[in-house]
DNA sequence: ACTGGCTCCTGAGGGC
DNA sequence: TGCCCTCAGGAGCCAG
């Protein structure tokens, strides 16, 4: 479900609620995830306070007083804040119970998520330790991408959606930013000039900027941690607009997989 | 070393 | 109504 900008939005959710709260209670519904839900968590959590509410990438990091818990949602994972004794829905695999009678409540319908405790050396952990830089990390450049690229036939979208290269840009933000730099998405990588990679770091920035500002994209159920959807949607220029006209230039949208996935752009405007 | 393809899982929607 | 197919915002793993 989430790309960098839903991540960041329900992280600057859940801060304010979260802060200082020392959890009480843990609640497994469900044994497994992407990767195993540790039955130990119902023992290691309760008694810590959050110390943070952080972001990596797209997973969320609770700092706890004893180490890091893990999130990260998947295709489908959303997180809400509510009374702790409400009935658990469909799909509702964790509670983590607050002292203010609280819960966070980790839902996931296709378990593609993760829940993790990363205890006191979380940055050593192979899922944190080799991601590539934030899009707004000063070494996120042009000459970065594009000596990453270098040598590379792949497709540039498929070298963007690369958490080895730069985290946060998924599906829908990697068309998006392709079009903005009017780079063609399945562009061979390893061709494309150092001009227009400059070009396309500023758009990666550009698009996740502006949808965070919206508070998400919403395409069928993204939530904030309050339940709130984000207005992204109306402002995307290619995703899920098939057929549509360009915004640029009125010729249709094209639509073509490009390693498996949808990758929406404009046959005129990008090349 | 890269690359593309497969995989995990459930649910929604379309065609017949 | 029901069945079957495709598709979905992620990302690890594997063979070639």
């Amino acid at each position: 479900m989430p790309e960098l900008p839903e991540v960041e939005t329900i992280r600057r959710g859940l801060a304010p609620a979260l802060l200082g709260r020392t959890i009480t209670a843990v609640v497994l519904r469900h044994a497994r995830l992407r990767l195993p839900l540790s039955p130990e968590l119902t023992n290691i959590l309760p008694g810590q306070r959050v110390l943070a509410v952080e972001r990596r990438a797209k997973y969320l990091l609770l700092r706890l007083d004893r180490g890091v818990l893990l999130l990260h949602l998947g295709m489908s994972g959303y997180l809400r804040l509510l009374p702790a004794e409400q009935v658990p829905q469909r799909h509702d695999h964790v509670d983590l119970v607050f002292d203010d009678g609280m819960a966070l409540r980790f839902n996931d319908a296709r378990r593609f998520g993760v829940c993790l405790w990363l205890g006191g050396e979380a940055g050593e952990h192979p899922l944190l330790s080799g991601l590539g830089p934030e899009p707004w990390d000063e070494d996120m450049t042009g000459n970065y991408l594009s000596a990453f690229a270098a040598g590379r036939k792949s497709a540039i979208k498929n070298l963007i959606m690369d958490q080895r290269v730069i985290v946060g840009v998924g599906n829908i933000y990697a068309s998006e930013a392709l079009y903005r730099a009017g780079i063609a998405p399945q562009a061979e990588a390893g061709r494309v000039s150092l001009a227009r990679y400059r070009r396309l770091a500023e758009a990666i920035r550009e698009v996740l900027t502006q949808a965070l500002a919206a508070g998400g994209t919403t395409l069928r159920d993204f939530r904030d941690s309050a339940g709130r959807p984000g207005y992204f949607a109306q402002l995307l220029d290619v995703y899920g607009r098939e057929g549509e006209p360009c915004r640029g230039c009125g010729r249709p949208i094209s639509n073509q997989k490009i390693g498996g996935r949808s990758s929406f752009f404009c046959r005129h405007c990008q090349h």
